[in-house]
RNA sequence: GGGCGCUUAGCUCAGUUGGUUUAGAGCGUCUGGUUUACACCCAGAAGGUCGGGGGUUCGAAUCCCUCAGCGCCCA
């Protein structure tokens, strides 16, 4: 045991071997069968084909801390970790392969090219779950999903066929998102807002059709003039009254067009009060057509160029044809003028192309019947949101939902479930065998049907996973037990696209909700708040951080400010910062167990006239334990973190560890070393456990060698959570230490204040200490000594003697003589300027107290306590008063 | 247009329902340190009228209103 460890902490050298060996002992396994409480947590999948990035790295590390601290508390605490086939980003991945190589996805052909997809995905897939591994994530690896493997594609098709039978899915032909380049129709969340685009309002005649006169109309798009079918007024528009009903002429196609009355399009305060109405091109206008029944004429190809009903300015691409367009208005001598205009432009979310409102044939969820119960549901408290504040945005968006596109023009997907026959006849089935059988049924043995050739938006295949995870539709053992999954952790970036699809899903195929909380972190961004995006260059790759400062490092971090409200700045100075925590519990341990041996593992705390600082530091470590378990359920990791942080730090190493070192040396005699052995050994293992859910490795790597430990578990993974005995708290303890620190730290400050020599021992002179504090000063005269270098103390005030004094909050002198060394005028300076600080705290609870009200008001222990506070106070005035007075003496 | 969030030390941020905080932490800065766990360390120090203004209250960094700046979401 007694190996030499090295100084510094290498995480390189211990990481990656305990992920693997924690894995290959199958720690994180969770069967279906078992008496403990489950808790569960699905694991929101990253793209098969990605790269952790620093987002993955926080819900990871969140995701992680929670699951190993219920483990550790005994819980069947299982994690379902998984990857998502992300139709669009993946499909875009191999074209652009494809590209480099002059190709087309179709030059291949949809089975070719498939071919090629999941080629890529056997290359490229799960390398993310591997640098998820890399940073600590404990998920139960055996249950690993893919949402395009056979199970979740035999669920995916389930589900649909299940919403077509319930009337919840239906085709139809609607205005959509449409991205030219990626040619596929996209849901409103995959479209992103690009607010205060500046634009051009561009405006132009129509001529009337009857006789003269002219209706000027404005766009930001006037290629869509081509496709206009009406000119809407507002119906109390008397500029206009006496034209609606009459028609103008499309200068361009020749067709005249009708003038109506539309009072929700038309705001007579803008523009001219006249608009133009492209039904297939604007998502009002198309209301309007639905409206007035007008006729839809749809410009635009797949591809973004413009079709044979552009006329002559067909086979063109849409910003060519609106400079054509203003061309050969403006040679008309029908233009009118333009002018700078702010508009919000709509971008693909995957590639950033301008989306176009398009007209065509998609299926969509209807929604409402859905939403509705999963409204009721937060409601009612059946899934709480953490915080809280997200509540209202999924509120408000869930009211004013729409109906889901779910179908996209990509070949990489879950294919839709619709077979078309005859007739226009549809067969949505499970499979295609099942759709001819229906098929034949109508129109005999030798139908031909053709599958739709669309795939499905791959966040349908996501709302689904709480259930398919566990193995929906079958009903399984796993779902029993652990649906509703008991929290989902995530970013509020995709409260939409997952919480609230999810909700929808749960309870209309489950009857319940999905998960009990959602827990919802912020965004990471670079340490000047910037979004991290491969174009700015600022992007922080986790596992380079992780390479240079270890990844318990990151991940306490990241956990240290995860209570920040929207951003998460990470910084490196930071993380180096807690790279030095590793390393400093590293050297703790090196310590503590180069003084203990194999037998010191007994319970402590019990029997035997425990020391004071033994005491102390278990009462601490029980009240630190408290404090670590309830952050911890309630969310809140940074408080967990700091907690164990400066417990660690400030009180075992900086405090304990040097109080009890002459101990440890056996200068004490061999009973105080046995105790201070088992103290150190208990607390040591009682804050290993504490911050193993926050940093695994360096944890179990010290453990694991801790005398004893071995024969609780086998890895500190699966030990117990540390749930100290009341009778560790003590008070006595915990107040006798923090005066005595008290007395230290006055001291440490006087002789620095002074540049007394390190080395240079001083007498200590306390007038009127309480017994209590005598008491403890004379148990811990070797501390006084090792921590202050004080060698003698008095309890009897210094008379005559020159030096340098310190007042405690509880009123107590410290003097410390300095015959030699002490610069009165410096002293008597410092002094008077304690004296205004004291002064002025003490006329603010002097006002507080001479207000009645406040006295009579405030609750009884609030003006104790400002009355024990004023009593310090004038204590601490009238040893700096008399101090101050005998130094002026001296003056002389 | 509607909604939400942020503004506390040079920097990055804690401060949970108003009163146990005499506004804290880490980093940075300054001073001192070769005490046999650690210089990725130890000790000490400087540094903030809690964005501005108004209000509620015995009492406000904390609640309300308002202004300013920054950011996000939805339409």
């Amino acid at each position: 045991m007694a190996e030499a460890l090295p100084a510094q902490y290498d995480p390189r050298e211990t990481e990656p071997a305990l992920s693997e060996w924690w894995e290959r002992e199958g720690f994180f396994r969770v069967g279906a069968e078992g008496e403990d409480p489950p808790f569960s947590v699905l694991m929101p999948p990253p793209n098969v084909t990605g790269e952790l990035h620093v987002g993955h790295a926080l819900f990871v590390t969140l995701q992680d801390a929670l699951v190993r601290w219920r483990r550790m508390q005994g819980d069947a605490a299982l994690w379902i970790p998984g990857t998502d086939h992300a139709g669009i980003a993946t499909q875009m991945v191999v074209e652009r392969e494809l590209r480099t190589e002059g190709l087309t996805r179709h030059d291949l052909g949809r089975e070719a090219f498939l071919e090629r997809v999941w080629a890529w995905r056997e290359r490229a897939g799960d390398r993310i779950l591997h640098q998820m591994r890399s940073i600590g994530a404990s998920p139960d690896w055996s249950r690993l999903f893919f949402t395009m493997d056979e199970a979740r594609s035999r669920a995916v098709g389930e589900a649909f066929v299940r919403l077509f039978e319930d009337d919840l899915i239906y085709r139809a032909h609607r205005l959509i998102n449409w991205c030219p380049q990626d040619r596929t129709a996209l849901s409103d969340l995959e479209v992103e807002h690009e607010e205060d685009a500046v634009g051009e309002l561009w405006s132009f005649a129509y001529p009337l059709a009857d006789g003269e006169g002219e209706i000027v109309v404005a766009t930001t798009r006037p290629e869509t003039m081509l496709g206009d079918t009406a000119i809407a007024v507002h119906p109390e528009d008397d500029r206009y009254r006496e034209l609606v009903g009459r028609s103008v002429r499309h200068p361009i196609l020749d067709r005249e067009i009708p003038v109506i009355a539309d009072e929700i399009l038309v705001d007579p305060e803008f523009g001219t009060g006249a608009v133009k109405v492209t039904p297939a091109h604007d998502f009002n206008d198309f209301d309007v057509g639905e409206r007035h029944g007008l006729e839809k004429i749809n410009l635009l190809d797949e591809d973004g160029t413009l079709n044979e009903a552009a006329g002559p300015f067909s086979g063109l691409d849409r910003f060519e044809a609106r400079r054509a367009v203003k061309e050969r208005i403006a040679e008309l001598g029908l233009e009118r003028g333009s002018r700078e205009h702010t508009l919000s432009l709509g971008r693909c979310q995957r590639c950033g192309t301008i989306v176009e409102p398009f007209l065509s044939l998609q299926w969509f969820v209807r929604i409402q019947p859905l939403a509705e119960p999963a409204i009721r549901a937060v409601e009612n408290g059946d899934t709480v949101f953490v915080p809280e504040t997200w509540t209202k945005t999924y509120m408000r968006w869930m009211e004013d939902i729409h109906d889901w596109c779910i179908s996209r023009q990509l070949w990489w997907g879950h294919r839709i479930p619709a077979w078309y026959g005859p007739e226009e006849s549809v067969f949505v089935a499970r499979t295609e065998e099942d759709a001819y059988r229906q098929a034949r049924e109508r129109f005999g043995p030798d139908v031909r049907l053709r599958q739709d050739e669309d795939v499905l938006d791959t966040w349908f295949s996501s709302g689904l996973l709480p259930f398919t995870s566990l193995g929906w539709p079958e009903k399984t053992r796993d779902l029993e037990r652990f649906y509703p999954t008991t929290v989902m952790e995530t970013g509020f970036d995709i409260i939409f696209f997952w919480v609230a699809r999810m909700m929808m899903m749960g309870l209309h195929f489950m009857g319940r909700v999905p998960f009990r909380t959602v827990f919802l972190h912020a965004m990471v961004r670079d340490e000047k708040g910037e979004k991290m995006s491969k174009t700015r260059g600022n992007v922080i790759d986790p596992l380079d951080v992780s390479e240079e400062y270890g990844a318990d490092a990151l991940r306490f971090t990241l956990l240290s400010m995860a209570a920040q409200g929207r951003d998460i700045k990470l910084s490196l100075d930071r993380v180096a910062g807690n790279r030095a925590f590793a390393n400093k519990i590293w050297n703790i341990a090196r310590f503590a167990l180069s003084h203990l041996e194999e037998d010191t593992s007994g319970e402590v705390g019990d029997g035997g006239q425990a020391e004071l600082m033994d005491r102390w530091i278990l009462s601490r470590a029980a009240r630190v334990s408290r404090e670590t378990s309830e952050a911890l359920e309630r969310f809140r990791f940074q408080d967990a973190a700091s907690g164990v942080y400066a417990f660690i730090w400030g009180e075992l190493a900086d405090w304990y560890l040097e109080m009890v070192k002459p101990r440890l040396y056996g200068d004490a005699g061999e009973e105080s070393q046995a105790r201070a052995r088992e103290t150190l050994r208990t607390v040591l293992d009682t804050a290993m456990r504490l911050l193993h859910p926050m940093m695994p490795f360096v944890t179990e790597e010290i453990w694991q060698r801790l005398p004893g430990s071995g024969s609780e578990a086998p890895a500190l993974a699966v030990a117990a959570w540390p749930e100290p005995p009341d009778h560790w708290i003590d008070e006595e303890a915990e107040a006798a230490v923090a005066e005595l620190q008290g007395v230290i730290g006055a001291v440490r400050a006087l002789r620095a204040e002074y540049g007394v020599d390190p080395g240079q021992r001083v007498a200590l002179h306390l007038a009127d200490a309480p017994s209590s504090l005598r008491e403890t000063l004379r148990t811990s005269e070797r501390t006084l000594s090792d921590l202050a270098r004080v060698e003698r103390i008095e309890f009897a005030p210094a008379d005559g003697r020159i030096g340098a004094t310190e007042v405690l909050p509880s009123g107590v002198e410290v003097f410390v003589p300095l015959e030699g060394v002490l610069d009165l005028d410096q002293e008597r300076e410092r002094l008077r300027k304690e004296m205004a600080r004291v002064e002025n705290l003490l006329r603010g609870t002097e006002g507080k107290l001479g207000n009645t009200s406040f006295v009579e008001r405030a609750p009884a222990e609030v003006v104790e306590r400002e009355r024990e506070k004023r009593d310090s106070f004038r204590d601490q005035r009238e040893v700096l008063d008399r101090k101050i007075r005998v130094l002026e003496g001296s003056r002389e």
